[in-house]
RNA sequence: CGGGGAGUAGCUCAGCCCGGUAGAGCACCACGUUUGGGACGUGGGGGUCGGAGGUUCAAGUCCUCUCUCCCCGACCA
């Protein structure tokens, strides 16, 4: 819960208000600019999106909070079955030797294993892991199912929740437990999964950008920021209100390393027995986080229509005698009858004992992308008044051709988010040829920098910087993912010879 | 794991220095008047003061120990 022990003076509508110190959900909402951590919280709490759990790093999705994840699984789930994968389900535990097979992979996670050790009332014989991903059991399947080549492409995702233990927990950013979906594929050549790994990467950022709004920079890890086993990991980054990168979905080709652990091998039209490769790629419950991060503003969050939990509250306003208000009333509730029928998440404001104007803020503060007021007037009129979450504007729509109209809007106001957060991550992201130069980039932002690809200068850039490389930016160009050119000259860091260019930013 | 804060009503806090019947605002409940950008009146409910031990006639307040949470850094979807 935030500590709001400040008396936030706001002005509004031309005159000043004094609001008092509230309760966290109904109270003020620490401006953006004075404490952007501060603010990410009080955006959460004002829009009921998750509360505390008894466990540290831990948090309970709320149903608007979860709602937000069941709209994200819905779109994403029909992405993936289009390209032809199939949902599964593997067990949560995992016997602990099994996340020892691959070198690289145990190295990375067993800082953040949560382990059980006794269970049944007696100590296991073998310790079992909390999943932090399913790699491992997986490919230990696999081996069973993978004989031939015409086993192969095999298309998995699962739906799951995982365990990493987190030193320093964030809602949403950085949670003990999490929810997200993991695919894993194998495919007969290296070849195949690396053009499937950029497949799922152009279907996330295709996702990113289309539902979440977030305009991410797409690209290529460096070589140690690479998944646990992976031969190439490929990242989402967009960028927050504060200029920071979110890492919010990663596409890896693992190429034969988890294979050759579990000793998956098919055997090819030329009968002799080949090494299978495979990818893995996910999208987690942290991207709720960026999405937060990337719209909301001084008022609270602001959600892209699509993962919207309320995507149109109906606001009605009350007349001076009951028969205008019972019109009203009415009203409202052909108004969500019939957006209700035409699949938008509506929701009436009929709480009594509340002006108009409480509710229009209270609908503000959770983040619905619309809000349409009925009052006595636009009965008369046979209108309703539309204003829009991210900008304010107030239109005047009919209520006779509404869903059409509310269609119409909600779709302006997807484009408009997006388009707005392209313009702001580009404006804040910089080509720079030396340290001064990044260094004052990255407080902004995004650094485009040449970097001479050596793991000592990114750590020192970091230390010095707090900036981390996030990528080798990509292209979509000709229907495929190019590089940037190459760009010879010195590394902006440490003056070495570096011939390409990457992202450096600070991150979450 | 290092460095800072904080634990008293659902929330934000006062009370502690100087021990003496548990407080405020907001929220909540009821009724009434209101209602086009955060309404008001009247009445009401709500607490083993994070936990354990100690000092004392008496502990929210003093002493000792302990637990938890938040913020800042190193590790991470």
């Amino acid at each position: 819960m935030p500590a709001i022990m400040h008396q936030a003076i706001a002005e509004h509508a031309g005159i000043l208000l004094i609001m008092a110190e509230q309760q966290a959900t109904e109270g003020p909402i620490t401006p953006r600019a004075s404490d952007y951590a501060q603010w990410y919280q009080d955006i959460i709490a004002a829009a009921e999106l998750v509360d505390q759990a008894p466990v540290r790093g831990c948090w309970i999705l709320r149903p608007n909070g979860y709602g937000i994840w069941e709209a994200i699984q819905r779109d994403l789930d029909r992405r993936f079955r289009r390209l032809g994968v199939q949902n599964a389900y593997f067990p949560l535990l995992i016997p602990q030797s099994f996340i020892t097979r691959e070198a690289e992979h145990v190295e990375g996670f067993s800082p953040e294993l949560a382990v059980v050790t006794h269970a049944g009332g007696d100590e296991l014989e073998e310790p079992l892991v909390v999943r932090p991903t399913s790699e491992t059991v997986i490919w230990a399947t696999l081996r069973r199912w993978i004989r031939s080549h015409r086993d192969l492409p095999l298309l998995l995702n699962q739906w799951a929740n995982v365990v990493r233990w987190e030193k320093r927990p964030r809602a949403f950013l950085r949670t003990t437990e999490f929810l997200w979906q993991e695919g894993h594929t194998a495919h007969a050549t290296p070849e195949d999964a690396r053009r499937f790994a950029l497949t799922m990467l152009r279907t996330y950022e295709d996702f990113a950008d289309q539902v979440l709004c977030l305009a991410p920079i797409v690209g290529e890890k460096p070589a140690h920021e690479r998944f646990p086993g992976a031969v190439a990991t490929f990242t989402l980054e967009p960028m927050m209100q504060d200029g920071r990168a979110l890492q919010a979905g990663t596409s890896h080709d693992l190429g034969a390393n988890f294979a050759r652990a579990f000793d998956v091998t098919y055997q090819g039209e030329d009968g002799a027995s080949h090494p299978v490769y495979a990818t893995s790629w996910g999208v987690s419950t942290r991207t709720i986080g960026g999405v937060l991060m990337a719209h909301g503003d001084d008022r609270g969050a602001i959600f892209p229509p699509s993962v919207a939990p309320t995507q149109v509250a109906i606001v009605p306003v009350p007349g001076r005698d009951e028969a205008s208000t019972r019109a009203v009333e009415a009203a409202a509730a052909e108004a969500q009858a019939q957006l209700t029928a035409a699949g938008h998440r509506v929701a009436v404001d009929n709480r009594p004992g509340l002006r108009p104007g409480a509710k229009f803020f209270h609908w503000e503060r959770r983040g619905a992308p619309l809000r349409l007021e009925i009052g006595p007037r636009d009965v008369d009129a046979n209108q309703a008044v539309a204003v829009t979450r991210h900008d304010g504007q107030k239109r005047r729509v009919p209520l006779s051709g509404l869903v059409p109209a509310v269609a119409d809007l909600l779709g302006t106001v997807r484009t408009e988010l997006s388009t707005r957060a392209r313009a702001f991550r580009e404006a804040r992201t910089k080509a720079v040829e030396d340290r001064a130069e990044l260094e004052a980039a990255v407080t902004e932002g995004y650094a485009l920098a040449r970097w001479c690809e050596r793991k000592s200068c990114a750590e020192e850039i970091q230390a010095v910087t707090r900036a981390t490389i996030r990528c080798y930016p990509f292209e979509w160009r000709d229907d495929r993912y190019l590089p940037l050119p190459d760009d010879p000259g010195p590394c902006a860091w440490c003056g070495e010879p570096a011939t390409r260019r990457v992202i450096i930013g600070r991150a979450y």
